[in-house]
DNA sequence: CTGAAAGCGCTTACAG
DNA sequence: CTGAAAGCGCTTACAG
């Protein structure tokens, strides 16, 4: 005497039900689903039609698990409170979602740790793909990166040929809007920073190389804060730096946050900008364009990182070929009445 | 003649690893694991020793699949590209995370068939739980969230009590800030809004109250912008604004970013603020405090709303009774040089 | 081009 | 308190 089948159904419609409502086997109607080839023509519409008419929904969980991937993908950035990270995001997010993959964010705080422990979760997650902000990890992270074998591009940074990145050269960045700076006969220009994570450090490194071309090596002027980045710091490190070095010309902040609360405290304190000293920021964010005076800056264009990227990423993925590891996309100097 | 078995190893470490090395069965192993009761805590130990060495991390795939259930909480949000969403995110995130449930963020746009879409997607993930912004919402939409049996909390905004929601009241928002103009003397107020959406609407709605209950019911003045909220739109609209009503002596912006705008066009414009217009906005921002003057507005409790509302969300999601089904987590004036 | 069998890695539901 | 069996809903690998 052979007991009742134990069934835990779950009241959803399965590839089974479509199946069979279609009259064909479980794998035709997986294989039509999703658009294999060497299936008849006839039996995908109606196995689309089955589909359509219940309502079927793959489970994703299922189809994770019987093919060992998943169709997510993870996307690290540093913070969600930069608006530069934002538009990046957004711009996976809209390239990833039509390709039918699901975009998993994760937020480090610029923490190597926090970086690793995201990674380790996500990665347990089998992700098809990982977007990962800069270079700067814990050999721990690295390990884990490698053992998983899951396709990875780096974002906002350039990296080694070995590693497939979308970004632009930080520190050329840095180089050039200081050299803008220069040109404009400025000559006492102070590099203000906070946050000071690689890139920034990278910025700061440009604007070294471009004092030093100038023969101004040492005149040059630092203020690198640690705390985060914001308009109210921005306006602080600008009494700061005018009071402990009055003759400075120009003021490069390495984020146009900080360029902002520079140009507030301008205001306030009546400094006159660009006659007495010349702004300029990092990133053009929102609102840089509508400053009194409108902020000179480096726009980069994380729209197109994030596009380019996604596009390398997908065709990892898929297993294709990438024609180059690095895109570089550039960036522009925005020079506006600032300086 | 039996072939062999066909296996499919995926190289991973399985619960069936941890059980065997820990010398008990599957069933006992994932009991220990997870920290269920009525095993025995030298098993537990043993097993636990096991999973440690050997690296062990839980499939999330394969437990959703057996389980029916995940541990995924989707947050459905309209931007990132405002700040408040971002720290409300934030919030929600360092609660849900330690309590061991992702958070994945999807984006509405404010479109309604784009939130359609997403909770169709993250439903057949088969998500723990649910937080979604406001409630404006389709039909669709609603029969979606109803038949999945998800537990939902919604943000921002104070709901039905057969619904769970944590927030506050945006039309009483709307009137005390206005209320704060009238007790300053100001009269011809005008209220600027752009983007439109519920929330916005709402808080049209408190000003309209505040001056009818002032017996300005007929000096209303609004300025309604359909297009997405920005600093640059907010200064062309005090512009607009003092074109059309030179009589103006109040300006209240249904955001910080349109107020923060409105006040350096009226830096640009020499429009004293607040001697002949008073200006308001709206939640409190990023650079509020920082503005010349600085920006009278509404400090909106973002962070406790994402704390609170994934503390409910946990408790629904563990079956247990939630004191009362809304949270009032209420507002601020913040008065400061602008008005 | 189509399918019967087996398996992915876990947990539920029954037993004892 | 512990376990053998079955099942979750899909896809891979092998046949034909």
């Amino acid at each position: 005497m052979s007991s009742p089948p134990r069934r835990r159904a779950t009241g959803r419609v399965t590839l089974a039900d479509v199946a069979s409502a279609a009259g064909v086997s479980p794998i035709t109607a997986s294989r039509a689903l999703r658009g294999q080839r060497s299936v008849d023509a006839a039996l995908v519409s109606r196995v689309q039609a089955a589909a359509d008419r219940l309502g079927y929904v793959p489970d994703p969980a299922a189809r994770a698990l019987a093919s060992a991937r998943s169709w997510h993908v993870a996307v690290l950035v540093p913070l969600l409170s930069n608006n530069l990270f934002v538009d990046l995001l957004e711009a996976v997010h809209g390239a990833l979602w039509p390709a039918g993959y699901q975009t998993l964010i994760g937020v480090t705080h610029y923490s190597r740790q926090e970086e690793e422990h995201l990674l380790r979760s996500y990665l347990a997650h089998r992700p098809a793909g990982l977007l990962l902000t800069g270079f700067d990890r814990s050999d721990a992270s690295r390990a884990l990166l490698a053992a998983s074998g899951v396709p990875c591009v780096h974002l906002m940074d350039l990296g080694a040929p070995d590693q497939h990145s979308v970004g632009f050269s930080q520190a050329d960045a840095g180089r050039s809007i200081t050299e803008h700076l220069l040109a404009r006969g400025r000559r006492r220009i102070a590099f203000v920073a906070a946050q000071l994570d690689p890139r920034v450090m990278q910025r700061a490194e440009g604007y070294r190389r471009a004092m030093q071309a100038a023969g101004l090596g040492d005149a040059r002027i630092e203020m690198l804060n640690p705390e985060s980045s914001s308009m109210a710091l921005g306006g602080v490190l600008f009494e700061q730096v005018l009071r402990a070095h009055p003759e400075v010309d120009a003021m490069f902040f390495c984020n146009d946050d900080l360029a902002q609360g520079g140009l507030l405290a301008a205001l306030r304190l009546k400094v006159d900008v660009p006659q007495q000293v010349a702004v300029a920021g990092f990133n053009d964010l929102a609102g840089s364009d509508q400053m009194l005076p409108t902020l000179t800056t480096v726009r980069t264009p994380r729209t197109v990182i994030g596009t380019e990227a996604a596009a390398m990423l997908l065709k990892l993925m898929r297993g294709e070929a990438v024609p180059a590891p690095t895109i570089d996309v550039g960036y522009s100097v925005v020079v506006r009445g600032s300086s």
